[in-house]
DNA sequence: GATGAATGAGACTTCATTCAT
DNA sequence: AATGAATGAAGTCTCATTCAT
């Protein structure tokens, strides 16, 4: 069996789960639910992923890098001033994939999970590891006179993860939530630390 | 038997229930864990509560008869101007009392709980009610020049509780976060929102 | 619940135990069926005993603590001359025993399953507990000059045990051997380790 | 494929069966771990045994036969007096081989399989098989004065075979027992009821 | 002939809920 | 009104066996 037809069983699998999850919630999705949707057995899962657990933390890791990779690329952007923006416009571009709409909903429910699960802490909660990029991010920006220092870089990169945190739970509340006007908002935010360079 | 200690009765239950889903989870939790902590037996947490599903709508019910508390009583402020600071005082105070911490993470869980049973909807997602409220007090205070225009009341209130519940999320796992670090950032938004009147 | 009732409760549960074990073995039979042969339901069985393998031990240990007794009883006997003998007595008395049958079925399987299983070692295997009780009783008549010399105490301990043991092994393959005549070919090698005083 | 690469492969498959039985047993043992040990696949071990149950069959039969011609071998001795004492030593030999050491293991794993299964009995309780063929040889003997008449020949034949049933037992929990001192202890009893020729 | 991924029945165990005391 | 032993449906996971390749 090649390398790509086993990606594709465990695709086939975690997106099984991913719409069970968002249906049902991680708990009362049964193994069975996932079997049934991923068209599969028992068994077949089982020689996959060796436990249900395991197929929650699959699905929390892939989040999980994603998060970073988005967070990443916008940091990279050369020029402190645009960086936060760069960001959040990548953040809201995912936030308005209908496709990803499913994977969001379970994500709160990881969040939820996480609490009480010490196995899923590293991953989920390495939003530690966002925050500290997003930190890295502001006080460059702050250094660069980007963004102001009237609060400190902690409590405003802590911020912006709120705005996209809270965001993605309302939505998931009412999926038809108006995405662009809450994303005007939010760039008020954002102008507010890092005001555009002016005229 | 008094409607005093019936109440008492249902207290007990209560609180131990919140403090073994702070712990271990809505379904990790069990029965006989919430009568261990309680200090009683299940019939007579069956005589108050006909369902483990009951005990987590009334521990939301509370929850959310609190939040429109705290906003109503806000934005009760006659100056539109000060409302929103007002709020956000008071919520941080909230988020700031070590008593109230469990609660808070049960808040989580109980979002979470709430994307998967239509039951919780009504009440957890009335944060939609208290969106409701918060657009009322944004339009009045842009009515009255006290908020910008530059964005929809709606996505400002929205924001504004995004802020706050990221932040639970992010107190949920960090309990030592630095608050104040935070509110002065979250200041920060609703003063680029609701400028405070200049000199 | 009165510790009686709970010895009772415990007691419906090993007896239907032994007999699903000595009927179908120790792995095949299913905890429902120990349910049915007990009247009661899994949950009632396993507030008594924590798993399957728990019932396995409480037999074993049981059976263990009645192999002990049988043997500390016999070698309490204060003349070193008949104490074998009282032992063998005492021993074929039980496996004379049809209400014991069953057991003794189970024994073999419980012996097998030592094998394999670190947790029954130390009960099962006190055989060797056995052993040096015997061993301890064989040399005392040793000393005393009531037991042949010509063979070390450890060798005819084990030998007395081993001669119980093939004998439980083969009543349980064919329950209608004949005890007596084995009996009297065991008595001729006690006599050989133990000749009864001459004339 | 010629018969002698056949079996080459069941002889394969049924040692890696051996080593995996005795360690873990005969239900803990999967098809995968034999297909493990004798690394082959599922399908070509079923391609030689039909099913698990066919495997334990072969090593019983294999076992069983060993015995048989064991026994048989000592009791070709045309001296009635020395074929008892034949049997134990070539016996005692086998017991001493440490590399048949896992197959007495399994065997008493298949002694307790056996008295759930009716499958095995025919070939494990030939034991019976063995114990017609003790009995005749006892009986030529007590005819020829060589074996004492106090006990009679079916019981006689029990107790030789017990005596090594259990020592197989009492090895199998101790591997490191002392085989001498047991061999010496067990040869009394063969003088026992056998006395040699005096002088 | 061999491979090994897939199958799916069935095992052990949990736990919300009930009800006789 | 309280107790807590009992219920039993349902969940996760295993593993002997099959069959397309």
């Amino acid at each position: 069996m090649t390398e790509a037809t086993a990606e594709q069983r465990r695709r086939r699998i975690l997106d099984a789960a991913v719409d069970c999850f968002a249906e049902r919630g991680l708990h009362a999705t049964t193994m069975q639910d996932i079997c049934r949707r991923a068209d599969t057995s028992p068994g077949a899962v089982y020689s996959w992923y060796p436990s249900k657990e395991s197929i929650i933390d699959a699905i929390a890791a892939e989040r999980h890098e994603h998060e970073i990779h988005l967070l990443a690329t916008a940091l990279a952007d050369p020029d402190p001033r645009t960086a936060l923006h760069s960001f959040l416009d990548a953040y809201f571009e995912w936030l308005s994939d209908p496709s990803e709409r499913l994977r969001r909903r379970v994500s709160v429910q990881v969040w939820a999970e996480s609490l009480v699960n010490d196995r899923l802490q590293p991953t989920v909660q390495e939003g530690i590891g966002q925050r500290s990029l997003a930190w890295d991010g502001i006080r460059a920006a702050q250094a660069a006179g980007a963004v102001t220092t009237a609060a400190d870089a902690d409590g405003m990169a802590r911020l912006v993860l709120a705005v996209l945190q809270g965001f993605i739970l309302q939505q998931a509340w009412e999926p038809d939530i108006d995405i662009e006007g809450y994303r005007r908002a939010a760039n008020l935010v954002v102008d507010a630390l890092a005001p555009p360079p002016g005229p």
